[in-house]
DNA sequence: GGAGCGAGTGGGAGCGCTCCCATGTCTGTC
DNA sequence: GACAGACATGGGAGCGCTCCCACTCGCTCC
């Protein structure tokens, strides 16, 4: 184990001279081989093994403009809202997709519309090979920043704009939030209740309209006394649900369009004394582990694939990557499918 | 705006070239201006913002063998088992720090035993300057491989080993633990407490064990009926305070090494309808907002400044780092300060 | 058996930057 | 008013790598 002192590690031309062969021979087989005979494949190979050989990344970068990298931007809100059982899943589907690909991960967390310059700033400094981020409000400023800088950036969640024209379509990842919500109000029906209630996320989210809109693609006459506004924290689910049931005392079932949410007017039916799911059947939405297991009774709710749709944002820029090399169009972007679970609260 | 072509950014040798300067003289004044006349500078000044210049990051790198980022090692369990409000805190400090000083933050997450050879060959491959680590056990890999690649780096928690001789000490910030066990456990004898019982967390962690020295400093004849176990969750401290009780239903308070392990114990004494804090005080430890604000009663607690202990592991970092290159000796640990933080639960 | 061809290899330029060193310029001093 | 000395500037090498291009083989094919 030759403990190098920094600074002196070696070189390919160390390598190639070890080998026996030129630079560039040793640089082909570093990277990959093709087009080198065999015996000198292996005799570089062995160089490399001996010599502890590391190729020095700022070289390659230098003269490929690929920095083997790239950024993952997320804004400190999100971080603390979601209470990170959402966001931590997906960096961890989006950190073993780009390890496998020995891609890495650079962090850059948003902490106040000052930041932006800094992050404007990194992206276009051409640190990183492309960009992914978190679904955004409509007036984000960093949709424009990665357009300018010229990183592909794949979005997780269905952003709230579109493409202007001439321009790429804007990649994404999404779980099919109008269909889950369809599948959940659909099951409420199934079991017979009528007065089917409905706790919302935040309208300037996408995933909060989608449900919505999947809520009225089956009710589709709503009655707007049946519907509430919440904030996808439990505190707003709470309070959602103690004026639904101010408003309409009668409703029979609630689909909250988070888990948070349905555990907060959980907690308030429970106050109340309203049994669940016997009096009011309740569904949430995300399958948060440490939420929809833990609750008393635990949560029906509708299932997304975290980690997996962290995995395919990283797969699906990787995959643009290489296709900008080759020339072909970027890949479309991805829907993810939901699928209901049922446990005792509904 | 012009929007570049990708590859076709503005080079040093185009700024030096429009303000009328050679390459070194730009060069000087990208990198702070000293020793330039103040009409040089200026002029570079101005071509750098016409052109919209940005430095080549892998070129810069290439030459000063610095790289401006630093990683941050994190374990697959802890991203899970903390549920993170502590780790996401500790990672938003660093987060700012780094930011601050202009240097990246690369996470790498470790998700088994086998990817501790991609981290090896990572940070041996000269990607980063330094990296930021968490508290580990003993027999974990990381030090040595941080060590054999010659990569400063610096821990969050007091780790279970110590330097050998000849090496360097080991680096690393923690909070007092020892310190806010005590002062808890003082202050529930100041209520006139007689019998405290102590949930501790997992004895292979250095805060766990630093929590219970605390405890033993105040309780020099500790009965060991007081002591029991837990590992940090909420289940497993519920199940701690239910062994207590049946082993010693005549306590009068109890100290847990976490808020979450007391928001455990505190739904077990509620069940058994004893009441908090008239019989049973209690006293957690971390100050977790989401938790401890948010039991009934909330809780008493330890606080630490998690965020700023992330603070302090970048600067502490960046200062070794800074050091190294002036050839001053690394800065020493930091042990960060808890305060008793006094709310209903006792 | 010689021209033609393709595959394998090496030479060398150059990516964009920093930093050493030589050169030039302007003070202050006797 | 000439000379050292400090300071400011420019020239140029070189960081480690990739990739273009030219070259040399060993074959096939007519």
């Amino acid at each position: 184990m030759p403990e190098q002192h920094p600074g002196s590690r070696p070189t390919l031309e160390a390598v190639a001279a070890r080998a026996g062969v030129s630079r560039a021979t040793a640089s082909r087989v570093v990277n990959g081989g093709d087009g080198v005979r065999k015996p000198l494949v292996d005799r570089v190979r062995q160089a490399v093994e001996e010599l502890q050989y590391i190729p020095n990344h700022a070289a390659r970068t230098l003269v490929t403009r690929r920095t083997g990298a790239v950024a993952v931007v997320i804004a400190e809100p999100e971080i603390r809202i979601f209470s990170d059982p959402f966001f931590s899943l997906q960096l961890r589907g989006i950190s073993k997709e780009l390890a496998a690909h020995d891609t890495q991960l650079v962090l850059l967390i948003v902490e106040g519309p000052a930041d932006f310059d800094r992050i404007a700033r990194y992206l276009s400094g051409g640190h990183v090979d492309g960009a992914l981020a978190f679904s955004l409000h409509t007036d984000d400023p960093l949709p424009s920043i990665t357009r300018r800088a010229g990183v592909p950036t794949v979005y997780g969640g269905r952003p709230s704009w579109t493409a202007g024209p001439g321009e790429q379509a804007v990649q994404y990842v999404d779980a099919d939030n109008r269909g889950g919500a369809r599948a959940a109000v659909q099951y409420l029906r199934g079991l017979g209740r009528e007065r089917i209630a409905y706790i919302g996320g935040p309208p300037d989210q996408t995933s909060a309209v989608d449900r919505l809109d999947g809520y009225r693609d089956i009710l589709v006459e709503t009655d707007p006394t049946l519907i509430a506004e919440g904030a996808f924290t439990v505190e707003s689910g709470a309070r959602a649900m103690a004026e639904l049931l101010d408003r309409r005392p009668d409703l029979d079932a609630v689909f909250a369009a988070n888990d948070l949410m349905a555990s907060g007017a959980l907690r308030v039916l429970r106050e109340r004394g309203i049994p669940v799911p016997e009096q009011v059947a309740l569904v949430g939405f995300d399958d948060m582990d440490t939420v929809a297991e833990a609750t008393d009774p635990p949560l029906t709710t509708v299932r997304q694939e975290i980690e997996g749709q962290g995995r395919l944002m990283a797969r699906l820029l990787l995959r643009g990557l290489e296709k900008d090399r080759t020339g072909a169009g970027r890949p479309d972007s991805v829907i993810t499918p939901t699928t209901l679970v049922r446990r005792a609260s509904a």
